[in-house]
RNA sequence: CGCGGAGUAGAGCAGUUGGUAGCUCGUCGGGCUCAUAACCCGGAGGUCACAGGUUCGAGUCCUGUCUCCGCUACCA
């Protein structure tokens, strides 16, 4: 199975608008650093590729709507990124970007061998373009009204009100989501990389050779691989990214989806300038892209089909995805500010690095989506690093320091007892490599954990302070036996908590131990002097995780208010007819979630209106209860059923509705200016 | 809608080829006192999402249903 000479370990990049969260680590580089750790521990040859994906277009329109460049914004967050993932001990061998020259280069000529081989597929279509952004649009940019249901508000690519997929051309009165204007089509012409025609290639390489890739990700390219491949485009009308190589492509750039693997690529040339091909070319070499399960398809299908038809480079042995991490029970979202950054955990936990690797290895989202809270981080700090694995090297080194004054004792005559418990150690170093090379990082640290329980369990069980005053050559041998556990762990946790393995080797006045240390009943010699005893853990207080939840709270977008609206006029306002109305029968929609049909008494007249408020309302709430109405806005068909008007509802930033209505009754038609 | 993943004790998870449902945390009881009131032992707690089926036997295989997540904005 091991016949490989090197490990080439690869992360995904990290887009470079905004900072490093905690969902990133738990899918991405905790795992994935974790495994070269364990790797280079080993004495394997590996080397780990990182780097910030720096293009494409959600990166534009960020830029545009602070008012600088998309430079600026990468290179802030570039810096950011980098700088936590250091401090957070992602043992990169580089961390680098794609907006280097290097990426550049090597991007650019991979899409020109590829366009010079003829792979690509040249079309040409008609995509609506921004006249006064100048560019031109996504189909997520392109707002309007959906020709199935009528919410206003559909996206180019699709319905969010009904589902319906829908393509930009077919929604009504389309407008720019960046400036507002009214887009209008203009030919173009893009690059297309042929998947279809790799689909048999595909199918054998994953679906035959690679059965034993985790069911998430052969699952996810078993029905990509089913529903059969379609052409991708892999350009882009845009002016932030790799160029396109081709004459009179101006204003064309790479698709970010196909730009970003490439930086792997790159960035690993320019770690190795004259050596990366045996990283990239050589058989030998053991490819592993860790990634979350939103980009299973690109390093599944995109990437080796790329790299296979460049040709001459290997593909990757493994691609081991994780699900998602969520946060107090919810999505974790950058727009929101929902979410625990690496950065300010770093400047808030100092010292406390490897609290968060560990909780976030231990309760990582590897086979479904999980969720990280404040009070389980207590309590596997407290009850897990502190209580097991802090308390038992504590324990073994402060006895030691007190009946044999910091030198390890003597290993006398073994009870079956001794014999029984270190005969475990390389029990629990089988299992727990079994575990990290079949990628079970979790279990993996469980078995490190358990080194530590066997720890206590071995003190207590021998009780070495009750033989203090009578036995001093049996106390001399537990202890030994417990030290021995002790150097053990050190070796045992290096890949997981790195920062707390290195003062654990302080502690025992040790260097670093290979991996083939591991197991062995005699890493510390006797008479060998330790240091004073120091906590490896130290207890997190309640105030603290109060702290934290309060301000996620608190910065999160769900507590603030949404930014004023642009200036309109008071005719603006006239034009509106908004009048009180009594609400005389209420039905939901069939077949849908969020709607109510709705009989209104308007003072005028009794009308119809459909509104999309069943998630707040049920029809018997609202039955008999006066509402405020919208009444001249134009009728609007709504799952076949007319609606005339729109019901006021005041919308709290977490979602909820509530309807608008007068603090006391009026008579049914009273306007409301 | 479709396709993929997931649904196992209060919480988080493991259950490989079908053969007595396990682990960690929490909880309750006991022990110990070297240790950051930490540690060790024991108990309680599960109709394995639901409904059928195959089988001597199903958490595991088959069929159907429900819920969450992804594919589908930000994003791993």
């Amino acid at each position: 199975m091991n016949n490989y000479k090197r490990y080439l370990v690869t992360s995904a990049l990290p887009y470079a608008n905004g900072p490093v969260h905690i969902g990133h680590l738990a899918g991405v580089y905790v795992p994935a650093d974790v495994y070269v750790r364990y790797l280079r521990l080993r004495g394997r040859e590996v080397k780990f590729i990182g780097g910030s994906d720096e293009h494409g277009v959600p990166i534009t329109i960020k830029a545009r709507k602070e008012g600088i460049t998309p430079q600026d914004i990468v290179d802030k967050y570039h810096l950011i990124i980098k700088d936590s993932f250091e401090r957070f001990g992602i043992s990169f061998d580089i961390y680098s970007r794609t907006s280097s020259k290097m990426h550049h280069k090597t991007a650019s000529d991979f899409f020109r061998k590829l366009y010079d081989d003829g792979i690509f597929i040249e079309k040409t279509t008609a995509q609506y373009y921004d006249e006064e952004a100048g560019q031109f649009l996504a189909d997520r940019y392109i707002v309007g009204t959906c020709p199935k249901c009528g919410n206003e508000n559909a996206y180019g690519d699709q319905c969010e009100k009904c589902g319906s997929t829908l393509s930009p051309t077919e929604l009504i009165n389309p407008h720019s989501a960046i400036s507002g204007s009214k887009p209008v089509l203009h030919d173009t012409t893009h690059w297309y990389l042929p998947l279809d025609r790799y689909e048999p290639w595909l199918r054998r390489w994953i679906l035959e050779e690679h059965r034993e890739w985790k069911a998430n990700v052969y699952g996810q390219c078993k029905s990509w691989l089913d529903s059969g491949l379609q052409p991708r485009a892999v350009s882009r009308d845009l002016d932030w990214g790799v160029p396109v190589p081709v004459e009179g492509a101006e204003g064309k750039v790479l698709y970010v989806w196909f730009d970003a693997p490439i930086g792997y690529l790159s960035n690993t040339i320019e770690l190795l300038p004259n050596d990366w091909e045996r990283w990239w070319k050589d058989e030998e070499t053991k490819m592993v892209h860790f990634i979350g399960k939103d980009n299973i398809v690109f390093h599944c299908i995109m990437f080796p089909v790329m790299l296979k038809a460049h040709g001459g480079f290997i593909l990757p042995d493994n691609v081991p995805a994780n699900e998602f991490l969520n946060l107090e029970n919810d999505k974790i979202s950058t727009s929101r500010n929902w979410a625990v950054w690496l950065h300010e955990y770093l400047d808030e936990f100092p010292g406390k690095e490897d609290v968060l690797r560990y909780v976030l290895c231990a309760s990582a989202p590897e086979t479904k989506d999980n969720d990280f809270t404040w009070n389980d981080f207590q309590t596997r700090n407290n009850s897990e690093l502190v209580a097991i694995f802090g308390n038992f090297v504590n324990r073994a080194v402060v006895l030691t320091h007190k009946y044999f004054e910091g030198r390890v004792p003597p290993l006398n005559a073994l009870t079956p007892y001794d014999e029984a418990t270190l005969n475990e150690m390389p029990l629990i170093k089988q299992s727990l490599e079994n575990n990290i090379e079949t990628y079970h990082f979790r279990e993996a640290l469980k078995d490190a954990m358990n080194l530590a329980r066997l720890g206590n369990k071995y003190l207590a069980d021998t009780e070495p302070w009750r033989l203090a005053a009578t036995d001093r050559s049996r106390v001399a041998t537990i202890l030994n036996v417990a030290l021995q556990i002790c150097a053990n762990c050190a070796i045992a946790f290096e890949p997981f908590l790195p920062f707390t393995t290195q003062k654990l080797r302080y502690i025992l006045a040790k260097s670093a131990d290979s991996w083939d240390a591991f197991g062995r009943p005699d890493i510390l010699a006797e008479a060998h002097k330790l240091n004073e005893a120091q906590l490896l853990f130290d207890k997190i207080e309640d105030r603290e995780i109060e702290k934290q939840k309060a301000k996620l709270k608190a910065a999160s977008k769900l507590s603030a208010p949404a930014p004023q609206k642009d200036a309109c006029t008071c005719d603006d306002f006239m034009k509106m007819d908004i009048r009180t109305a009594t609400v005389l029968e209420a039905e939901r929609v069939p077949k849908t979630d969020k709607l109510l049909r709705l009989k209104v008494d308007t003072g005028i007249d009794v009308r119809t209106i459909v509104s999309g408020i069943a998630e707040h309302y049920s029809p018997e709430d609202i039955v008999g209860k006066q509402i405020c109405l919208l009444a001249n806005l134009e009728p609007r068909r709504i799952k076949g059923i007319e609606s005339q008007g729109m019901i006021l509802m005041a919308q709290q930033p977490d979602g909820t509705m509530r309807t608008i209505r007068p603090d006391s009754p009026v008579e049914n038609g009273a306007t409301v200016s």
